[in-house]
DNA sequence: TTGTCATATCAAGAACCATTGATATATTGA
DNA sequence: TCAATATATCAATGGTTCTTGATATGACAA
């Protein structure tokens, strides 16, 4: 959906973010970068206990970030591009107007 | 400096995300895009109490995400816009790799 | 069918984070 | 000086998140 208010904007934002913001989650993704693996790989490469590993894949998930396909006894997780263009926007949101890099306010404020 | 290590990287990148992944604080962020302002100018506009907004910005400048300045009575917090830089590059770091984007993996794992 | 493997979920506790109200500090104007 | 204002910090509390170990589920192989 193009269309969405700031406040959902904000939140969705916040959202991924948050998503983002722990090493371990971080390192998953990396893992993920060049396609999807499977969840015992994933286990493999991290060395963390089985319940933490699936804690921290269901973060990704429902904040977007992963998705998941099962195939037999295996369930493949994958990086979901959308969100990547999701944070990107996130991103460019935030950042300094070309404005507020060129001026440097001198005036004082609440007078 | 250009050279780091991945965990600092993913440590430094965790806690940028963490910085970001509250909407108070992108709200902050909000007001600081066109330049500087002052703490109550901040508290008007975000209608929070006093404290909060003090922690909101502590923890936002202890990331690094924006600075701050004394003038008088009045302080002014401004966005740091190397954090922006930091922070695009640690998107671009998390994308799904080119091969990710093309490959649909059919191999099963683990044996 | 039974056992085993891959994964998810749950329950309990620890660690962390956000909010609030109270107090401290610094600056200024009277 | 004194009082008022702007801001930061602190202590207490409640809420969320992470970790761990235990148990559940579902698929497959023997």
């Amino acid at each position: 959906m193009a269309t969405m208010t700031r406040a959902a904007d904000t939140h969705r934002a916040a959202g991924l973010f948050h998503a983002l913001s722990d090493e371990t989650r971080l390192a998953l993704i990396g893992m993920l970068r060049d396609g999807e693996r499977c969840v015992c790989e994933l286990q493999d490469s991290l060395g963390a206990a089985q319940s933490r590993l699936s804690f921290h894949l269901k973060v990704l998930k429902d904040a977007g970030v992963v998705n998941d396909r099962k195939e037999g006894r295996w369930v493949y997780y994958a990086l979901t591009p959308d969100a990547f263009g999701e944070l990107e926007d996130a991103v460019a949101e935030l950042k300094p107007s070309r404005r507020a890099l060129a001026v440097r306010r001198t005036s004082g404020c609440c007078d």
